[in-house]
RNA sequence: GCCGCGGUAGUAUAGCCCGGACAAGUAUGCGGGCCUUUCGAGCCCGUGACCCGGGUUCAAAUCCCGGCCGCGGCACCA
């Protein structure tokens, strides 16, 4: 029986039932958090040894929308820089971290720095030892691989608590080297992951030769991630944990560190990786590229790479971003964003508010016979559907051969392929009559009329030009980690004017990166 | 290899927990039309997907089992 047959059915023997049905409540935007009615705190937890890419904003943005913009909690952030040796933190990165933050439009209510509270690791780890939770191992790395290979304890496991608590205010005296000591949090030996089994809280790291940039050498006991960010989010109230799904198997050994000491575990949220299209956004890459090719590249900021500065010298706007990324919800699998989906979204935010000007590539000389004096000098609107934006005059040059403007190479070979026939935008429907090789090419043209109407009916072809006073301009657009450059000319409007947007007419939205009284360099957002 | 998590149009996502109005919604892309002094934007129409195989059920995108594929973890990194 079909469904709607058994709906019918229903309706006319059981009426009352049928009208029960109602619609399931259509949801909007992000799926509500369980356990929100008591609170919500998250945080955002980055490590300080580089700067954050597109893939970091996705749980940033989660932490931050769900606690302040739809539970009216708190957010908190936190920097974990607990490895001064391997991932040495930046003192620069602890800045621009916040910098990309705000730039999201990401607000926190309370900020931590792991490597500032390092005596309230200690005092967690004295209280976890007392509770049997822990023992010191001084067992070298290759015993313990052993052991939990083979899942069996080691004597140091067996210690009284005084033994571990002696041993511990040992280690943090400084009387044992890297590697000889290391504080393990008891879990069970049987655990299918080894790398679970008694996971090690705290180790030792040597900085006299590995200073850590905020607090040098003064501590040479170190909580590792799990020990450091599981004292952390019990401490700081943290109700819900949003972070990358690289880090389900660190719930797991955190969990037991909780069942120690008797802590509820927050509730998680495990979200994908997230890729860009035809963009880099892992920091080992950009490190190296960057280290490789020195030069080539405008840092960790330079808008071929998928870091959130670099986006941002891009063009891309910070709606943007947050709407994408918002848009992929809070599933554990990866997603990729594909650049014509964020490009689409960026162009209509940027439009409306955007001047257009006009810029042609390769550059050929277009002489107009017949050309009415009266058009010498026009006005143009900077944007047709926002006359806020106002208008500027634009000037037509004239030599000894006669008025003239500035067209592009392509169109003019595309004119010539058709009908010969093209409007120049704002401006006179010309055609064109001869082409003369020559460096600089010219063409000669013969103007027709003024009047959109004809060019309509005749279907002519819409292309932009310069005149007057062109200004050299130098276009960048970013194919991968190279630059495509187009050569030509800009109106002179783009040197008067203070924009750093511009929707250059049928080529598309640009940045100006450099700009002088007689060049301007640019870049290309998207099309 | 072991453990874990995923798989809905080209891309991304909604729906899955709680099976029925889902011949599957939305955005982008693509095709067509309208509008428009850009190849942009807007409006309209169209295109196109439940990984595979079994099972449970009157009914499966949704629940169960198996397979395949993808990803993550298997550090004294975070």
């Amino acid at each position: 029986m079909k469904a709607e047959e058994q709906l019918s059915l229903l309706r006319t023997q059981f009426p009352e039932e049928a009208e029960e049905r109602r619609p399931r409540e259509e949801q909007k935007g992000l799926p509500p958090l369980p356990e929100a009615e008591k609170g919500v705190v998250t945080r955002f937890a980055p490590n300080p040894d580089f700067v954050l890419h597109l893939g970091n904003a996705r749980p940033a943005l989660l932490s931050y929308v769900y606690a302040k913009e739809i539970y009216n909690g708190k957010m908190i952030l936190r920097f974990e820089d607990t490895d001064p040796r391997i991932k040495t933190p930046l003192p620069e990165a602890y800045w621009a971290i916040k910098e990309d933050l705000k730039w999201l439009g990401i607000k926190w209510d309370e900020e931590y720095i792991q490597s500032m509270r390092m005596e309230i690791y200690y005092e967690q780890a004295r209280e976890l030892i007392k509770r049997g939770g822990a023992y010191i191992d001084l067992c070298n790395r290759e015993e313990i691989s052993k052991n939990r290979a083979s899942r069996r304890a080691c004597k140091h496991r067996l210690q009284s608590v005084e033994e571990n608590l002696e041993l511990f205010d040992r280690m943090i005296s400084g009387f044992y080297g890297e590697g000889e000591a290391a504080l393990r949090v008891k879990t069970d030996l049987n655990h299918p992951d080894p790398s679970v089994v008694d996971w090690i809280g705290m180790r030792i790291i040597d900085t006299s030769k590995h200073p850590h940039p905020l607090s040098g050498d003064r501590y040479v006991v170190w909580p590792t991630y799990n020990f450091a960010a599981g004292v952390d989010d019990h401490l700081l109230g943290v109700t819900h944990i949003i972070r990358g799904r690289e880090h389900a198997q660190n719930t797991t050994k955190q969990m037991y560190l909780y069942t120690h000491m008797g802590w509820n575990y927050p509730y998680v949220v495990n979200v994908g990786r997230l890729k860009l299209e035809g963009f880099i956004l892992s920091k080992s890459k950009i490190r190296t590229i960057l280290a490789k090719y020195p030069g080539r590249f405008e840092g960790h900021a330079d808008p071929r790479f998928g870091t959130l500065a670099g986006l941002r010298s891009r063009g891309i706007l910070a709606e943007t971003i947050r709407e994408t990324i918002l848009g992929l919800g809070v599933k554990p699998s990866d997603a990729s964003i594909s650049w014509d989906n964020l490009a689409s979204l960026n162009r209509k935010k940027l439009d409306l508010g955007t001047r257009r000007l006009m810029m042609v590539i390769d550059p050929v000389k277009l002489y107009i016979e017949g050309f009415p004096e009266e058009l010498l000098v026009v006005r143009i609107p900077y944007h047709p559907d926002n006359k806020s934006l106002g208008e500027r005059e634009l000037r037509i040059g004239v030599d000894k051969t006669g008025p003239y403007v500035y067209i592009s190479r392509k169109d003019l070979e595309m004119v010539m392929n058709s009908t010969k026939q093209a409007r120049l935008v704002e401006l006179a429907n010309v055609e064109i009559t001869s082409t003369i090789r020559s460096d600089p090419p010219i063409a000669m043209a013969k103007y027709i009329s003024r009047d959109l109407e004809t060019a309509r009916k005749r279907g002519m072809p819409i292309i932009q030009w310069v005149s007057h006073n062109p200004v050299k301009a130098l276009l960048r657009d970013p194919v991968g980690l190279r630059y495509n450059i187009y050569r030509g000319f800009i109106e002179s409007s783009a040197i008067a004017l203070e924009d750093q947007v511009y929707q250059l007419l049928r080529i598309g939205f640009v940045k100006i990166v450099e700009k002088s009284e007689k060049k301007i360099l640019l870049l290309k957002i998207h099309e």
